[in-house]
DNA sequence: TCAATGACCTGCC
DNA sequence: GGGCAGGCCATTG
């Protein structure tokens, strides 16, 4: 299964390359890698993220919508950990997410 | 092996 | 301006 050689590789040293107290989404990362449709891809490698050290919490959709809060182990365990780093958060709604917005193709 | 699904996004009607 | 359908790649049944 160690195969970690293809897109979800990409995905976790963008995703790991995150700022703190920053967020992204999975477009973002899928057109930094030039595949901005297969975004979904990004959102299935975030699901074996947690074998490797990759803040997926970080990672969201593209309207700020923490819609994998429900991978995490805990209802709320991704808004704590969001919120923990300054980023406000209300009903798995992510506020002021175009100042939060982290793009890697202007920022990198 | 084939078919269906999934933490999504973009385009067309 | 809102809603629907298609497409992407990988994993599972």
């Amino acid at each position: 299964m160690p195969d970690s050689t293809s897109f979800f590789d990409k995905v976790y040293d963008i995703a790991r390359l995150i700022p703190y107290g920053r967020v992204t989404s999975y477009g973002a990362i899928a057109k930094y890698l030039g595949a901005a449709k297969s975004a979904r891809m990004v959102g299935y490698a975030m699901n074996n993220s947690h074998s490797k050290d990759v803040p997926a919490h970080r990672v969201v959709n593209r309207k700020g919508l923490l819609t994998g809060k429900h991978h995490f182990e805990g209802t709320n365990l991704m808004q704590q950990l969001l919120e923990s780093e300054g980023i406000v958060v209300i009903n798995n709604q992510i506020q002021d997410f175009d100042k939060l917005f982290w793009n890697p193709s202007y920022e990198l």
